[in-house]
DNA sequence: CATCATCAATTACATCTGTAATCGTAAGCC
DNA sequence: GGCTTACGATTACAGATGTAATTGATGATG
């Protein structure tokens, strides 16, 4: 099933850290999102009916965590868009950038690191 | 406004050749949908009102043919997917396809070959 | 104990998206 | 010129999504 975008703002808040209740999540969000708390529980009761994230109780209420690993969603989100617009590899993304003048100069710094250290692991 | 999944099947096709007719399009998209015509006028239609195609008329029916550029769209995309993901810069997820042992022979002699450019570039 | 406050659960509702079917119209055919 | 056909335009309808408000239960408080 997929995560949407809202959904995803809450489980950013989950992976910076986790279990934390409702109530926490709305006001770490309330930072960069217009929403109610009763909009972050909507979510919430959503994602867990995704199965991405699981709640235990607490007292009189829940505290949330995710089952969903970040590193596996931007995997796969990553690799949807590669798939779909890059012929499913990341080199040409690369060229797109770089054709586009939109490497930072730590961006090719690291990617020289990256290569250099891909040559070294051979 | 946002170009949908179903819609960018319909936007690769017309990016591929333009400007092309409903019933070809339908016709193109057949080998990886499972769509009516119907469908793809639906999906037309909705471009049109985003200001994603025009159309142009051809006798008894029109043509259609892109107004968003696939390199804006790509670029677009792509930055949204690096924004919410790595933290705006394109390493990052060389990185993360890094670790995942995900690169190609063929990405990591392009990558190479994409750093020498930029470092002859200055 | 009756009341209030606090949670989660349920319900709401508009918009977007996927996937068409139906309607209306004009062009071609008998 | 009526009848069929081939289009686009309009309408349909279910599920996902954004964004809550309302309800119901339970613990805290006077």
């Amino acid at each position: 099933m997929q995560i949407s975008e809202a959904e995803s703002v809450v489980m950013e808040e989950l992976w910076r850290e986790s279990p934390r209740s409702a109530d926490d999540i709305a006001r770490a969000t309330a930072t960069s999102q217009d929403w109610q708390v009763a909009t972050v529980k909507t979510l919430l009761n959503r994602l867990l009916t995704k199965k991405a994230i699981t709640a235990e109780q607490d007292g009189r209420r829940y505290l949330y965590r995710p089952l969903l690993k970040r590193a596996d969603y931007v995997h796969a989100s990553s690799k949807s868009l590669l798939d779909r617009l890059f012929e499913g590899r990341v080199a040409p993304l690369v060229a797109h950038f770089s054709e586009r003048k939109k490497l930072s100069k730590k961006d090719i710094a690291e990617l020289r690191r990256l290569i250099e250290e891909i040559d070294n692991d051979r």
